[in-house]
DNA sequence: TCAACGTTTCAAGGATTATTGAAATATGGA
DNA sequence: TCCATATTTCAATAATCCTTGAAACGTTGA
């Protein structure tokens, strides 16, 4: 990831209905949402939801394919994952302060991280 | 940092001149940047890093405090600490695909981490 | 083929954000 | 006090982004 794509990330997350899109489709997972679905539960317009969905996708956080009549949307977890890691890394320099409460988070949610410090 | 924070830190991050104030900051440390130095290296005028200085104070991410003539800038450790969190924690509920980068620069930048992890 | 469904596209309008240059403010030194 | 310095504020304009509703598109089943 590199800088205009991460201008373009987090242009793209300081939207509140494309902040909670991204939310939903990382909980649920490779199964993705239909576009339909997510208007209905973030309670908006199917043009505005889609207006929206096209904008994430062109940031590249999230991927959509089609299913028969519907059309699915999934999170792109790598481009997630690089947005972190340019926050911290490129953005913030890799400073301690920084990367601390990001560590504590990893070690939560990455059991085997122990493996991977070695 | 809830969820309004990250939405006006997303905002303040996706402007090629703020992305590159904080970046500025981060390096530049305790010690922080003169706003004349900003505008000058950033390469745009006095009024327009005073705006975006301003945004960026608004969302929290630096700080400021006089020292004599000059508006001294610090970036906010503590914000950019919160906003990985975030991001990681909140936003992508913690999916290792998305942390396991993380990680790495968090192993890479904080070498005592392994004591945190016990 | 036709109708219904799920979704996108388009154009128009409103709202927010960015840029510019001139004027105002605050500070320190002569 | 007056001037120079460092910075902000303001008003105007330009640019970008968001919302809305109507129309168009692709897909499926009758």
């Amino acid at each position: 990831m590199d800088q205009r794509q991460a201008l373009n990330a987090f242009g793209a997350l300081s939207q509140e209905t494309r902040l909670q899109i991204v939310r939903m489709l990382v909980v649920s997972g490779p199964d993705g949402m239909a576009a339909g679905a997510i208007a209905e539960k973030a309670e908006v317009s199917p043009s505005n939801i889609s207006f929206h969905l096209k904008e994430l996708e062109r940031s590249g956080l999230i991927a959509q394919q089609r299913e028969s009549r519907s059309i699915i949307y999934t999170a792109n977890y790598e481009a997630l994952g690089g947005l972190v890691r340019f926050l911290m890394e490129d953005c913030c320099s890799g400073h301690p302060e920084i990367c601390a409460p990001a560590a504590e988070v990893a070690a939560c949610c990455a059991p085997k991280m122990e493996e991977k410090l070695q």
